[in-house]
DNA sequence: AGACAATGCGAGCCATAGCTCACAAATTGA
DNA sequence: TCAATTTGTGAGCTATGGCTCGCATTGTCT
């Protein structure tokens, strides 16, 4: 056989294989977690899912917390990353504008993986290093709060902090009820839960114009 | 000993021991959660707190699951009925006022014992017998969604059950992250609370006024 | 008093799940 | 080629906790 090219260097195969086995087990640990629920997803269950063996899970994850801690960690790059953009995008548009984008990127962030952002939500216990799963709405938090400051003449509220607090909790809150309770909305539901959503938080910033 | 009044009938001794037990199975539940956490409160450990045996704990409920969903049941009870009482005070207030009752009376509803309700959302996983922790959410909408039929006139939304969602979800969500986050506000920072979460919910339904 | 029922007891069974460890296979470098 | 290193394996150890069951105590009724 001719062994064409052996000059080029394969980038570290060995590091290529680990990177390979620690993204089967996230990936499998998400299946497994929604499929089962937390309580049922064993680590021995969640490794013969991965193919590969328990041992090697414990190479990697020093414990079941650290596992499932750093699927959220991914879960929540993944959703945070979508509201960066959209905030990015409408840093010069008007107030409105820029709630009714927000929203719509909350939505859509929810819309990642919904069954596993549910899993998260009801049964994954939000404490040691779990409680990380709070980390998405602090991340959330500054992001708003950086934009609203940049704005702060045209809202017309004291509090910066507390405003930020109640916009944040508040779409965080509604959009997850919309996904929860709506699974198989349409587009024009989910315009129409946009559209209301925005007034609820635009009113609120801007009391005056209706 | 002077054997005083034999012939006054106890009523139903045994029931009413039984019913002490329960009652303190209960209560100790309640206490190792909050100091334990969900995981850690073992029947055994619970059963030991309340001062009765792991048995006479199986002799009231299945299964620790049936346990809990208990104790879930009678803190909500307990909550709804400070919103219930609420509601039936300002059926004939204006809606501002009305919005600004409802909002006291989740917060005070959270007050009951914030530390229990924290671990409830949390830690005690929504599955099985436990999701009834969410009925305290529909419960809560039926009744706004009653008073908001009866004012239906003065309200500017089309969907009543989409703004009874919306209210609902968003007052909840709110009153949940201030208990958590300021556990030790002061009655000035509640007011303030309160006030802005009226005017957001006042200014959603009615958006003509400020 | 005596019998029957209701309630309480708690050592221990049993299933499960987190995790370890001695060994094997693959990969690399020289 | 061959040792050294990285990576993978999976049977099984250990701890834990839910739950049972045979027995004891308390209470009731006649």
């Amino acid at each position: 056989m001719a062994r064409t090219l052996p000059t080029i260097p394969r980038k570290s195969a060995s590091q290529q294989r680990s990177k390979a086995t620690v993204e089967a087990l996230l990936d499998a640990t998400a299946r497994v977690l929604v499929r089962d629920g937390y309580d049922r997803a064993s680590t021995n269950r969640i490794a013969a899912k991965a193919g590969v063996s328990v041992g090697s899970l414990y190479q990697y994850f020093p414990n079941k917390e650290a596992l499932v801690a750093a699927l959220v960690a991914r879960h929540n790059r993944e959703m945070l990353q979508l509201i960066r953009d959209a905030l990015k995008k409408v840093a010069s548009l008007d107030l409105a504008t820029a709630m009714r984008e927000m929203v719509k990127a909350t939505l859509d962030a929810h819309l990642v993986d919904p069954a596993l952002h549910r899993i998260f939500a009801d049964q994954v216990p939000r404490m040691g290093q779990l409680a990380k799963i709070e980390a998405l709405k602090e991340e959330t938090f500054a992001l708003i709060r950086a934009y609203l400051e940049d704005r702060r003449k045209e809202i017309a509220v004291r509090d910066l902090d507390a405003a930020t607090s109640i916009l944040a909790t508040t779409v965080e809150a509604l959009t997850h009820e919309f996904v929860i309770n709506k699974p198989n909305a349409l587009d024009r539901d989910r315009d129409r839960f946009v559209n209301e959503v925005t007034r609820l938080v635009a009113g609120y910033l801007t009391p005056g114009r209706a």
